[in-house]
DNA sequence: ACGCATTTTGTAAGCGCTTACATTTCTTAT
DNA sequence: ATAAGAAATGTAAGCGCTTACAAAATGCGT
């Protein structure tokens, strides 16, 4: 056979991408034989199954995942919007859930939000109109457009890295008010009483909001004055926490601990320390919190509040699909942080 | 009006997401004038857009992703497959590419692949199914099957993180081979002969594989008998580094430089460096590969190969989506590496 | 005011799949 | 062997959207 015959005799075929349709006729069932056999195969008799499975191999048929979204009006889907995947935490705690709604059959949707709320908004719009079956979100504070949006969509949606006891909202976290007062006590047991904090911006981050308040409320138990602690709130990022250290080492009186509101600040800050020539724990103590394994690198080691992100991730995962699975009843978790003890928390000089 | 009444004369009105067809009634158009507005609304005179856009804002819909897929047959979706997201270096290159496929109105689908070969391919057909007009790829090494099938499919693909002329898949990515041997060489410079290696496996890795032959090619360049390398293959992780680098200080004769194959492993050997009371670099030189902030934060800094892995995923971004726009010449583009200079390589002793 | 070109809108045919319901085939107890 | 029930398969109606094509409305030059 020569080209020109080819061309002649032939429709210049274009590599088409099969279809259950395609299976059908190949296998010589119906359409619906075909999807029984991909979706409930006991519903089909051995023989026929495998002339469909035969079928399916040879043409190398995968299904259209829009299609069965749009017919059975579900995605196997679930959608996360985390404020962003640079913070190694969320990376992680999101990888444990997807390894977990992985193995029900789930596939994760990530978006992130950069910290800012419209943003995170427009993410879980987007998510939803990509069918997304159920949310993992961070943090409870949410505007009520959104809430009501999420009701009437009927989405599930579990809340993360915090815990509340007086919010409604189905959620798997911790609280951030009591991690960070617990570690702040320890604080002031060794003799701390000028204390200063860094904090990420707390104006829509209710998980910076709660840490701060922790140390707040445990000054005040401790008879100290709330509005001497000396607090600055900063972006996320090693440099931002350095500057923010000499910031508050510049005020009077001096702070003898920084409290920071998690572990990238903290290094920044223990770099800036460093850099200043004064040394932790003697000079000034500082905390973190999150706990990452970068913590436990740190010279000093950094005492931190150590959050247990993959179990979060795990457990928000089994909640959410028990809830799709229908249940009805299915309880939100509180999880225990602890406390990593470091070397950069020391009595007060 | 009454409890009553109500019961009597309504149906219990369940609350259902609104489609376009409701929005087109209640804008009284055309089903096609209301998709014509969401999709190129310059197609629509002002006043009938106007009318639509109320109706959209009042009914509250949002576009069903999937039936928009399956009529419109993209998804304005990419892809993209990576070994893990637990390593930050990935996590942020993504984040970048994320950022740049956003601004186009593009969303990213994400999936990890645990460098399982076999779970990349998994994966791959999932991102598929699900419709992802495009994917990114992290290495260049694939099965046949998988290259046949996402030829069929004709995704246009990606592949980043590494960077060879002789493939001839799109590429935006660096040569591992070339990096790691410009860092080896400057090792030998100041005098190295005997060198060890720290590897992740390489059997499917073909990262991990471009810095070994990195390692041997300078080290044959330099007369030193590749097979005089130590090498070691071992998972990813802090402690597995500083495992590693026992074994390597257990041979005869000891090396006087380790290359790591990443930051991270680096960071262990480091550690181990410490805790047998060897100094870095006066006892042992050691080096790590990525350039992760951490590296600089280490003591002595890390001297490693940095990789711009922002840039890399910005690039890889524009490249993909040049291809998707019908650009048909798009170039594979080789990134440059740099090396950060710390004190952690010095000369042999 | 008219005809023509242009712009705006409507009609309706799918996209590839699932699933309720109808029909056929196979079991099993008699 | 047969009827009744169970199991397997087929039929066909959508799911909510896009888009080619047809029809209607508008603008413009004369």
């Amino acid at each position: 056979m020569n080209d020109q015959d080819q061309k002649a005799h032939e429709f210049p075929q274009v590599k088409t991408v099969p279809t259950l349709e395609d299976v059908a006729k190949h296998a010589q069932v119906s359409t619906a034989t075909v999807s029984r056999c991909l979706n409930s195969p006991d519903q089909v008799v051995e023989r026929t199954r495998k002339r469909v499975m035969d079928a399916v191999q040879e043409l190398g048929y995968a299904p259209n995942f829009s299609a069965r979204a749009l017919a059975a009006k579900r995605t196997k889907t679930i959608g996360a919007v985390i404020p962003t995947m640079d913070n190694a935490i969320f990376a992680r705690g999101l990888q444990a859930f997807q390894e977990e709604i992985g193995n029900q059959g789930y596939t994760l949707l990530v978006a992130s939000s950069f910290y800012q709320d419209d943003l995170e908004e427009e993410q879980i719009r987007t998510l939803i109109a990509r069918g997304a079956d159920a949310l993992l979100l961070i943090g409870y504070r949410r505007s009520d457009t959104i809430r009501k949006f999420l009701e009437t969509r009927n989405v599930p949606t579990v809340v993360t890295w915090a815990y509340d006891k007086n919010e409604d909202d189905l959620s798997v976290g911790f609280s951030n008010v009591e991690s960070m007062a617990t570690l702040v006590r320890r604080a002031i047991n060794i003799g701390h009483r000028r204390m200063g904090m860094i904090s990420a911006w707390t104006e829509s981050n209710d998980r910076a909001l709660g840490r701060k308040h922790g140390v707040l409320s445990a000054a005040s138990e401790a008879g100290i004055d709330a509005s001497s602690v000396a607090i600055v709130e900063t972006d996320y990022g090693i440099e931002t926490g350095a500057k923010a250290f000499q910031d508050l080492m510049s005020r009077t009186p001096r702070p003898t601990v920084v409290f920071c509101g998690n572990d990238v600040l903290a290094i920044g800050a223990m770099r800036a320390a460093k850099t200043m020539g004064m040394s932790v724990p003697e000079d000034v103590s500082i905390t973190g919190f999150d706990g990452i394994e970068l913590a436990s690198l740190a010279d000093p080691a950094l005492t931190t509040v150590h959050v247990p992100h993959r179990e979060m991730g795990r457990r928000a995962a089994l909640s959410l699909i028990s809830v799709l699975n229908g249940a009805t009843d299915t309880p939100s978790e509180e999880l225990r942080t602890d406390i990593w003890e470091g070397a950069s928390l020391g009595p007060a000089p």
